[in-house]
DNA sequence: TCTCACACCTTTGAAGTGG
DNA sequence: CCACTTCAAAGGTGTGAGA
């Protein structure tokens, strides 16, 4: 019963079908789940083809088993997840600050773009981040994702970027795990942690785990810490998340600012053969540049000159570090030398930063907004947010790490002290790498994981299903499952997880009857990321904030979880009279959610309206309750879980009636498993070390 | 606004070489 | 064996034409 693996459900969520709520037992997912853990594991698109009987469904759901497993392989399933345990609560206190912060400073000026393609591309300049803090022994997971930043579609008008309506439905979010995850916290903070080989698409289909992107819409990069030494623990562990504003960008399909691209050729080895000296191209480019890109890029050379030669020759050596950015610390021309922006922008109208022109046409802002987004908007409020005091009201802490502003801002430190957030790392992080600015997380805190409110919910849900239909109105248990597809993770993520015994218990997928898995049940091979696993679904729905509800109504381990969800109702902590920001959209930073405590930023906030879901309780209705109860997990620390959950839970409607849509869902997904040892494809892909 | 082929470049790992 | 070098393939860039 206590088994929160088996005993909980989630929400079924394939991009290719109605998002209906789906009370499934995660049982089922665990195991259909786990081929996906594989990263030679390929799955055609077309796989989904055979329908499933209903009776197998039916009865394997309420069984709680999947109905392609037999029960040797379910209890096995359940032997070997009986073990795991959550991990005792440490005192950590990571500190996370970005790497090449100048750099993404100059980006950010410019109002960042980057390049997303149907085969994807990375982030340039890379979401690169430097930890410290963490406990060395520990083990931790690391995930990035990116949420969109508003509720608008730009378009890049006049040399400026200009909110040309409202956005467009989003795109399956999808969370990106860290390859080297889980490693311990000492390897952690050794050398700095890249997510470079993240890519973004536009392609909705991506079946490469990349993350899915619109065009001219612009996204907010979140980077979260999960003390976890198993990813199946996941949902039940304290989730911190950071979000650095300066990286946010707005997503295109070609650069629309010359000057965007200027810097990224300057600054990415790849493109190292548009820069000046290097080919025709660049000459003939540079003749066609407005004077005062001729101005912008003069100076830099300029710039350049004075720390590094030339730009083409002798220049950024990425190195072989696999992670190394290109932009790193010494390498990148512009990152110390260069002057902002802040003065060429001045002579030569600044696009960016007209803040009486556009108007995001987002209902859900009250207020206008101006209309740049990059302007610093985002910045300012955090930085207004009223500074909270104390943090140990409830164990359950979600760190919002918001960039402590400019590095010239000290509040940053400031506000983190008077986050009652122990400082004593401060010292720690000054001696730290290149990037001493101060990044200051912003310490979420929830004096219970009861408190999200509906519209936390929504909000976060919806910050990838937007529009869809995301809560199981069922009654008892509200099913929370993300499709697979939905996480990414570069291979061999899970090669030390610990999660032999789970492979293991796959090949008894091969036992699964058909075969196929969704397109976005795959594995990723080289460079690419693997779906994430269905029970794993929990996990990014804790970085979204979102309030699960705990498996079967039960839930071992409350407060941890919950507090994942704090990211997501920090936002509602902001005062109603905050401005609804260019960040309502983003689940991370919207909702309503009064107990919260914030420091030291105030953070844009909507106020969803919608009543979509309302707290509640899950159940008994838990179909996968009582195959919870078998692998139920004795040892459970978190007895009176079920509390909890009765007060925070999310759930909406009534069960029955959303009981047909469930199945059906849940038929779907079925489809998707189905056949995995058919199109398993095993070719090893090369993840290169942190 | 998007897609694609392209040239140019870096990165990566295997193969070869010498100590 | 180990360290180093060489090489080729894979893959990451922005470009620019065309849709």
């Amino acid at each position: 019963m206590r088994d929160p693996v088996f005993t909980g459900t989630a929400m079924a969520y394939h991009p290719f079908h109605a998002h209906r709520p789906t009370d499934f037992p995660m049982s089922a997912f665990l195991a259909a789940a786990q081929p996906s853990f594989f990263p030679t594991l390929t799955l055609p698109p077309g796989a989904l083809t055979k329908p499933i009987p209903d009776h197998t469904l039916a009865g394997a759901a309420e069984a709680g088993l999947h109905p392609g497993l037999s029960h040797h392989h379910q209890a096995a399933h359940l032997r070997s997840l009986k073990t795991l345990e959550p991990e005792e609560e440490v005192d950590d206190d990571p500190k996370v600050t970005l790497e090449a912060k100048d750099l993404w400073d100059q980006f950010h000026k410019l109002g960042t773009e980057m390049v997303i393609t149907k085969s994807g591309r990375r982030m340039f300049p890379p979401f690169k981040v430097r930890i410290n803090g963490l406990d060395k022994k520990a083990k931790y997971i690391l995930l990035m994702d990116i949420v969109a930043a508003d509720d608008c579609r730009y378009k890049f008008h006049n040399s400026r970027w200009m909110v040309a309506g409202k956005a467009d439905p989003e795109m399956p979010k999808r969370m990106y795990i860290h390859p080297d995850s889980p490693a311990t916290g000492e390897q952690w903070m050794a050398k700095p942690v890249a997510f470079h080989k993240l890519k973004l698409t536009n392609n909705i289909s991506d079946k490469h785990g990349f993350t899915i992107l619109n065009s001219m819409h612009k996204y907010q990069p979140r980077f979260h810490i999960v003390r976890a030494n198993d990813i199946l623990k996941l949902p039940y562990s304290t989730f911190r998340t950071y979000v650095f504003p300066e990286t946010d960008f707005v997503a295109v399909t070609a650069y629309q600012n010359d000057k965007i691209t200027q810097l990224k050729i300057d600054n990415n080895p790849f493109a190292k053969g548009f820069r000046d000296t290097g080919n025709g191209r660049r000459e003939k480019r540079k003749q066609l540049t407005l004077p005062s890109l001729r101005m912008y890029e003069d100076q830099c050379k300029t710039d350049r000159e004075g720390a590094d030669s030339d730009a083409s020759s002798g220049e950024p050596t990425p190195g072989r570090d696999p992670v190394h950015s290109p932009m790193g610390t010494a390498s990148s021309p512009l990152q110390f030398s260069r002057p902002s922006r802040d003065n060429k922008m001045c002579s030569d109208s600044d696009p960016e930063l007209d803040p009486h022109e556009d108007l995001c046409p987002s209902s859900d802002s009250p207020a206008p907004e101006p209309l740049s987004p990059f302007s610093s908007r985002f910045e300012e409020r955090v930085r207004d947010r009223p500074v909270g005091p104390d943090k140990k009201e409830d164990s359950s802490t979600t760190t919002l790490g918001v960039r402590a502003l400019e590095k010239d801002k000290v509040e940053g430190r400031h506000v983190r002290k008077d986050a009652s957030e122990p400082s004593k790392k401060d010292s720690e992080m000054e001696g730290m790498g290149p990037s001493k600015e101060g990044y200051s997380p912003l310490m979420v805190q929830t004096e219970s994981p009861s408190h999200f409110s509906p519209s936390h919910l929504q909000s976060l849900a919806l910050s990838g299903l937007h529009g869809q239909q995301f809560f199981n109105p069922l009654s008892g248990s509200s099913p929370l499952l993300f499709h697979p597809g939905q996480f990414a993770m570069a291979p061999g993520a899970f090669s030390a997880m610990g999660m032999g015994h789970l492979l293991a218990s796959v090949s008894g997928v091969s036992g699964l009857e058909n075969g196929s898995l969704s397109a976005q049940l795959t594995a990723q091979g080289a460079g690419g990321a693997n779906p994430f696993p269905f029970h794993l679904s929990q996990h990014m729905l804790a970085s979204q904030g979102i309030p699960m509800p705990t498996f079967g109504g039960l839930f071992p381990y409350p407060y941890t979880y919950m507090a994942a969800a704090a990211a997501a109702a920090s936002a509602s902590a902001l005062p109603v009279s905050s401005t609804a920001g260019s960040l309502s959209r983003n689940p991370f930073l919207t909702g309503s959610r009064p107990r919260l405590r914030f420091n030291p930023y105030q953070l844009p906030v909507s106020i969803p309206s919608s009543s979509l879901l309302t707290n509640s309780l899950p159940g008994s209705l838990n179909p996968g309750s009582e195959s919870s109860k078998s692998g139920s997990r004795e040892t459970s620390p978190a007895p009176d879980h079920h509390n909890h959950k009765t007060t925070s839970g999310a759930r909406v409607g009534s069960p029955k009636a959303n009981m047909k849509d469930s199945i059906n869902e849940l038929q779907n997904i079925q489809r998707l498993v189905s056949g995995l040892e058919s199109q398993r494809d095993c070719s090893p892909s090369r993840e290169s070390p942190m």
